[in-house]
DNA sequence: ATATGTGCAAAAAGTTTGCACCTAC
DNA sequence: GTAGGTGCAAACTTTTTGCACATAT
């Protein structure tokens, strides 16, 4: 599954006249597969862990390359370097758990319409936007 | 204004056991004086401007005591260098204008209640949040 | 008097870049 | 064949820190 990801997005790659290089493909691979947010010290370290040779300076610019493609997004937390997650999901916001660092994903189509709201009363329309909960787990609090 | 507002934060600093410098108090007066979003080097270059010798690594250090006591924000928007605000206003979130580089505050009551709703449904409280909208003026767009 | 703060210069951390070589198309 | 990509090491930007000296209380 992650696999066939991979392989479309090197079909649309090529249709966008980037080139599909060893590093690259090695790099999709292990972006399909990753399901929490890595930085990409731990890209490299997981391409290294798949046999991949591939520089930091590569993950870096192919980083760059992938987003500007639409393919990832980067999420900046406060302070942390960045990190990357998969752009083939719907929209969404982060929590951060800031006891264990937990990274939880949410959706709210109120708060992103009352954004527009907010935006058009003062004449802007919405580019994008970055939302970041950061929560404490309530004592007492409901099971996950 | 500004001056009295300053001379209440030296009090407030030293009820607090935390000595008042001459390079401290001169940050204060910038800090009291700015009504923007500036960052270190910024600050840095406006005490001195005012006269004030206070080296950078001091104004980071002073930056970092003053948040910890209350008194001003520390804002990273997207990539730049972090911001700073004073903190006696009520709470805002920011809004900025992605071909301007403008920064705008504002605030929703509805969405931060949304926001706290979520986070309670997921077994959470919030310790803090961040929002912020990049947008562009509308062309046509209602007058300021 | 002394706990705290400061300046300087060096280091850290994350990211970008110049250049010679390499490779996907 | 060639435009574009890569590795390496060096540079860059922002921020932090060790240490000897200074100063607010």
């Amino acid at each position: 599954m992650t696999e066939k990801r991979a392989k479309q997005l090197e079909e649309a790659l090529r249709a966008a006249g980037v080139r599909v290089t060893r590093q690259r493909a090695a790099l999709l691979r292990v972006l399909a597969e990753s399901a929490d947010h890595p930085d990409a010290a731990e890209l490299h370290a997981r391409a290294e862990a798949a046999g991949a040779g591939v520089s930091l300076a590569t993950v870096y610019r192919t980083l760059t390359t992938l987003q500007a493609q639409g393919v990832i997004e980067k999420l900046e937390f406060q302070g942390e370097p960045a990190r990357w997650e998969a752009a083939d999901q719907q929209h969404h916001d982060h929590m951060i758990d800031v006891e264990t660092g937990e990274v939880m994903e949410f959706t709210s189509d109120r708060i992103e319409r009352l954004q527009a709201e907010i935006a058009a009363e003062m004449g802007y329309e919405i580019v994008h936007h970055r939302m970041e909960l950061y929560v404490r787990r309530r004592r007492g609090g409901v099971p996950g």
